[in-house]
RNA sequence: CGCGGGGUAGAGCAGUGGCAGCUCGUCAGGCUCAUAACCUGAAGGACGUUGGUUCGAAUCCAACCCCCGCAACCA
């Protein structure tokens, strides 16, 4: 393939956080479209760089882990071990999955740190906090309770009234208390840093009017939103020790928050892929490169870290390139060109998915973890049920009797099906092997059609309406294969059996490429049944050996001889 | 309170001025190669409510009702 028509793509997925099993409100949010969207890009020959990890630090962390009594760290650690592990069962393939304890994401993030200090970005400022003395704690506003000055409520939280929805600050409530000791909270003096979002406001707002074009509507307009109620200063320093120490002298007690922290994962994660390839500074290619689009996959609740604060972090960042100072003294690993951090291009934010009416949480319904779907059912099956049901614009109930019709249903009865009656047609008719043919105008032009379609809602994010192609598709080899009825034919005309029959095996071929984004397990067994050798696929070549070693286009039809014989066919879906 | 999103067939959703659509389910008939599947057809809708603009409104405007998010670390 020509150099030339390669293109390249950033996909970032949001981290998930280190403190229990990833479950099914991860895979609707962003694990599996990410997933499908690397694969396609990766199978189109462009270059991808699929970057994500556990978020291993934070105050929730530090609280469970106190809980069940061991080490923050160790229950991180132990986290992200089963989220891998978890990952590669639904086989997601990522160029990198680390973790935020890796000693190069401390670098990158203090670097990012200093630098937004030096251009005043960030600014320290004194404040009273509530904290709590029995447990020795400055509390999260979440942490304080007490009762809302505006309804009355007795059980408000320190950042919102859950009855009136006033939104509050944790000193705003009377009689407050905190929830780790039931004690009254004192309010103490601390100082932190704090970014200064509100000289951002501008460039951010210019910034969405232009690049949010493309936006799914309720992500850009919610982003929107936010910014025309005005952006306040946020504080970016906790008082704890977990976490990644803020680099300034005096200020080792205190930690840079999680949410300015994470974000910054997406490039560190980078640097890091780039160092273990063995060129330092190959992230460049794709943080640099102004052609390169950066693509981030998240939920509902992170849009304004991925609309508003990590734009604008890079934005303030950005202005290192035109300080000839700050770039001498402030380089990042591995980092050669002057020249400024691309910004999200596409933020296909998905709403949430609701189980019996409530948002899914870690503390409660474990039955509920990816795991334990795993142990049912194949990734492939999950992975389709997801895309085909992804909230994209709506949050979604999970219903066991959608996911018990997509397979029957969808899965099987349709694509599965046509699969199954061509593949046995060969084998028993035909001694398995494929029959004289040639390709009908009107199954290659459907069979393009869907190739266009199926890539077109791809890159645009509408996996919902890409998965609906695939049915389609499956409905027209279907009707195809019942129009022309080979089993008649067979005894009437056999070599207009044999037509049909060596279309139906195009056809079988093109849902096994167009599936490889999404099932992809299952397109490998079919690549088998079908004899297929030497076919190159990117994904494949990753998975294998971790590393990309050829680029070439592969979403295309690709025609199987006449005369191929066939391996024996098996069942590809199976009912449930 | 405010801001944002949504309210379209039994379910899930598409549809931004021109006879109301898609996937699944339901019912009837057909077919039989196939995982009792597939094909054809049908039923099923005051497009949240009320008013307005227009030759014409699910679509534009106004008011109202209901559901869901919303300052963190929760996907």
């Amino acid at each position: 393939m020509n150099k030339s028509n390669t293109n390249k793509i950033f996909i970032g997925v949001s981290w998930p956080y280190a403190s229990g099993k990833i479950h099914l409100g991860h895979l609707a949010g962003q694990n599996i479209t990410c997933d499908v969207f690397a694969r396609y890009h990766r199978l189109k020959g462009n270059e991808v760089l699929m970057v994500s990890g556990s978020d291993s630090h934070g105050t929730p962390i530090l609280f469970k882990a106190q809980e069940l009594g061991i080490e923050p760290e160790k229950l991180a650690q132990q986290s992200h071990k089963e989220i891998k592990e978890t990952f590669k069962k639904l086989s997601l393939i990522y160029e990198n999955y680390t973790s935020t304890t890796t000693e190069n994401h401390k670098e990158v993030t203090q670097n990012i740190f200093l630098v937004l200090k030096e251009l005043r970005y960030l600014y320290p400022k004194k404040s009273k906090q509530f904290f709590d003395e029995k447990v020795g704690k400055f509390l999260p506003d979440r942490y304080v309770r007490g009762t809302c000055p505006n309804c009355g409520e007795p059980n408000a939280r320190g950042d919102e009234c859950p009855t009136c929805g006033a939104f509050l600050k944790p000193t705003d409530l009377i009689n407050p208390y905190s929830t780790l000791s039931d004690t009254k909270p004192v309010l103490k003096e601390t100082e932190h840093f704090y970014l200064d979002l509100k000289k951002l406001e501008k460039p951010l707002s210019e910034w969405i009017d232009k690049q949010g074009i493309h936006w799914r509507k309720w992500v850009r307009e919610f982003s929107k939103g936010w910014i025309n109620e005005g952006l306040e200063p946020r504080e970016v320093t906790r008082d704890m020790k977990f976490g990644i120490a803020v680099p300034v002298q005096g200020w080792e007690d205190k930690v840079i928050y999680v949410w300015m922290e994470a974000v910054i994962g997406y490039l560190s994660a980078s640097i890091e892929w780039a160092q273990k390839s063995g060129d330092s500074s190959k992230w460049e290619n794709f943080w640099k490169d102004p052609d390169c689009k950066h693509y981030y996959f998240i939920a509902g609740g992170n849009v304004p870290f991925h609309t508003i604060i990590w734009p604008g972090q890079l934005i303030a960042y950005n202005e290192k390139y035109m300080n000839d100072s700050l770039w001498e003294k402030y380089k990042l690993p591995g980092e050669s060109k002057k020249e400024k951090l691309n910004l999200p291009y596409d933020i296909p934010a998905n709403k949430m998915l609701l189980y019996k009416g409530k948002k899914m949480s870690k503390s409660d319904n474990t039955g509920m973890s990816a795991d334990s779907l795993l142990e049912k059912y194949s990734p492939d099956l999950i992975r389709f049920f997801f895309v085909r049901n992804s909230p994209e614009n709506h949050d979604r109930e999970f219903e066991w009797s959608d996911f018990i019709d997509c397979n029957n249903n969808e899965l099987v009865a349709n694509i599965g099906n046509f699969i199954n009656r061509t593949l046995t047609f060969v084998n028993t008719k035909f001694n398995n092997t494929v029959p004289k043919g040639s390709l009908e105008n009107n199954v290659q032009k459907e069979i393009e059609k869907e190739f266009n379609k199926i890539g077109e809602y791809i890159e645009k994010c509408e996996f919902v309406k890409a998965s609906e192609e695939l049915l389609h598709l499956g409905d027209f080899a279907n009707k195809y294969f019942n129009d022309k009825a080979p089993w008649v034919s067979f005894k009437e005309n056999i070599k207009d059996c044999e037509n049909t029959i060596f279309n139906s095996i195009q056809l079988v071929n093109a849902l096994r490429i167009l599936l490889k984004p999404f099932t992809p397990n299952s397109s490998e067994k079919l690549k088998v049944m079908l004899n297929i050798q030497d076919e190159y696929d990117q994904n494949i070549d990753l998975e294998k050996n971790g590393k990309v070693s050829k680029i070439q286009d592969n979403w295309k039809f690709t025609q199987i001889d006449s005369g191929t014989h066939l391996n024996t066919p098996e069942i590809l879906f199976e009912k449930i």
